[in-house]
DNA sequence: AGGCGGACGTAACATTGTTATGTGAGATAA
DNA sequence: TTATCTCACATAACAATGTTACGTCCGCCT
């Protein structure tokens, strides 16, 4: 049962938005009553955050065998490609779509579980420098993009707007050389 | 009356946040009735949308004289200092702060007359290559910074935000040069 | 003077998340 | 076997939300 909401609020998010996430709609898609959401999650709240912390598995999933080598353009690609896949929940992991919704201290810890697998992931490439700034800086280059992207921010471009990601990417993961600092 | 509206509307939004927004709370501030806001904004989406557009001025006004100068340092710190003094205000131009508000049509152009005053200030620092490409990319930078500095998700870092950001800032906005390809 | 249109308040409406109350099935102990 | 207890579940209500229908009154134009 417990799956089955979850499962319900999940399609519901992805072909209704997050305005449809109401509990009534999800406790009927799921087959019981509004109650239901309560006895398991403790308020619309709880099953939200299970979405949350559900979210930041899948991604790691995704991202983990390119961390696991140190493959930081493959780990960049598959960043994106995994939020394109699923906006929604992209949302709200991110970008608070849901009203009201603010994650429990587990799912912010899940959250900085991901990140540090991200550090990890950037000192197995060996790119010299301070790993964690480096990932908080790969970090906050890709979600800016993927942000942009997501909101249809994207301004009228000459070349397809990957092809700006994987000059991006590849800025802010190509490996320190001393004297010459320049850029793109 | 129209500007008592977005007057209690933004000081009810910087000093007890999005949730309070309310449109018995804005009215009973702005000494009205709640049918005040349909009159003079169709609704709490005009509201919200006007505070968006100002948003965009006010934001183009701390802006406005480094870009004129083609200064993107200065810009980009005049960035970050605008979206921490109103934090609230930003999540609502940014990221959808306020629930089932979406800009209107006149919204989302004034957010793109913003843009472009970017990419002539990035035309204007004489820097080289396409111009879009890198407002773009100085765009989803500093605002995936100021993002996840906002969020809070800045991670334990032995260095303040403030000097990542600048070395950031330094990198997006650094001027080509043609064969090395280098960061930080 | 006579309307007349728009700003405004009161009260209601549908919808939201949440909770109080009741019910019934399955397990447990005497 | 039977009494009791616990837990999942439904029904119905609650407060708060954005929105709208309706009535009223003031100011302007002919």
């Amino acid at each position: 049962m417990r799956s089955r909401l979850v499962d319900a609020a999940l399609t519901l998010l992805q072909h209704q938005g997050a305005a449809a996430l109401t509990v009534r709609n999800i406790t009927t898609r799921a087959g019981c009553s509004t109650t239901g959401i309560y006895t398991y999650f403790g308020g619309k709240n709880g099953l939200v955050d299970a979405i949350f912390s559900n979210g930041f598995a899948s991604f790691d999933q995704a991202l983990d065998p390119f961390l696991d080598e140190g493959d930081l353009l493959g780990a960049g690609q598959a960043y994106r490609r995994w939020a394109l896949a699923h906006p929604m929940q992209y949302m709200v992991m991110f970008g608070r779509a849901v009203p009201d919704f603010e994650p429990s201290d587990a799912g912010l810890e899940r959250a900085l579980v991901s990140f540090s697998k991200l550090a990890a992931g950037v000192r197995r490439a060996g790119i010299g420098g301070d790993a964690d700034h480096r990932a908080h800086h790969i970090f906050a280059t890709v979600h800016g993009y993927v942000m942009l992207e997501m909101a249809g921010m994207a301004p009228p471009l000459s070349v397809p707007i990957e092809t700006l990601y994987l000059h991006a990417l590849a800025s802010a993961s190509e490996p320190i050389r001393p004297p010459g600092q320049t850029v793109n």
